[in-house]
DNA sequence: GCACTAATTCTAACGAAATAGAATATAATC
DNA sequence: GATTATATTCTATTTCGTTAGAATTAGTGC
């Protein structure tokens, strides 16, 4: 591999083995679709491919082949789970709502606002993105939360 | 397993245009990258490259040409701006952080809750994201909404 | 058991995003 | 003005995400 008689003149040279690689990192969280996806198996609990479909497309066009990927791909990732199989197979949510969300609302704070969550809960309360009676339960929630900082079930 | 006489096959036919195409359409929102950097420019204000590059290394490493790649997108994007040319120029956020704060909050409650604002920030009093003294800023928080319901700066 | 239909797998295309080397342009310094 | 350092552009590469047609497999119904 060694260029001994290289003569001179490293310039230039077009090989190929050259320019920047290393692509882009897989998310480790839902993309979009699969976020789509996951909503209506929650809501609608196990379905077949052409339920989901059907409730998927209430929304906007998609092609059976397409979802069926898309849930190839889910199932490698562990997002959805199949039983059975051929045309009596339901498929199923393997991560929990409750899970994923609050997953999901941990990687926001963490690349918007660095890991300040109560910059998160300003930004909500001062935008003007709740109605008078969501915040007053939200201080309800708050009162509950101070009179039993330790987890206490309600009481 | 099949393949019993390897005659006559339809032999799928590797066309070119065909098959499903359409690519993930472009992001509204800076992406993970573009965020990381304008969280730089927000913070140091208008930096020449190099200063930036080194702000970004502080976190991980990356190429000079990686980061004017980011740029030049970024530029394009609208996302940031610069100011001169040549070894004497600068760049700097085009986009405010409060507003891209807020449209990529508000995104996050649309995709994941499905714009239950209020679901969102119950997540994170409830999950117990947030330190005591947060809550009872919090909890200002809403009294002062509460007293001034209308726009009225305080008053 | 054969046709029909739904499900699944195989293949493909293609743009977005991330990365960076090579090459070139530009400004600073001597 | 030549050298040098930095900035910018050009090009290349890789994987991800999204979409879907073609082919194959597997139940349903007759």
């Amino acid at each position: 591999m060694a260029e001994p008689a290289a003569a001179l003149r490293p310039l230039r040279v077009p090989q190929k083995r050259q320019g920047g690689n290393m692509a882009r990192p897989a998310s480790r969280h839902p993309t979009d679709g699969e976020l789509e996806i996951l909503r209506v198996l929650w809501h609608a609990g196990p379905l077949a491919l052409s339920a989901l479909c059907d409730e998927l497309r209430s929304g906007r066009d998609v092609a059976v082949t397409t979802v069926a990927t898309m849930l190839r791909v889910m199932s490698d990732k562990g997002l959805v789970r199949r039983t059975g199989s051929g045309r009596g197979a339901t498929w199923s949510a393997a991560v929990s709502q409750e899970k994923t969300e609050r997953r999901m609302v941990r990687a926001l704070v963490e690349r918007v606002f660095d890991g300040a969550a109560d910059r998160l809960v300003a930004h909500l309360v001062e935008g003007g993105q709740l109605t008078a009676a969501q915040l007053a339960e939200l201080r309800r929630l708050i009162d509950d939360k101070d009179a039993a900082p330790r987890k206490r079930k309600k009481s």
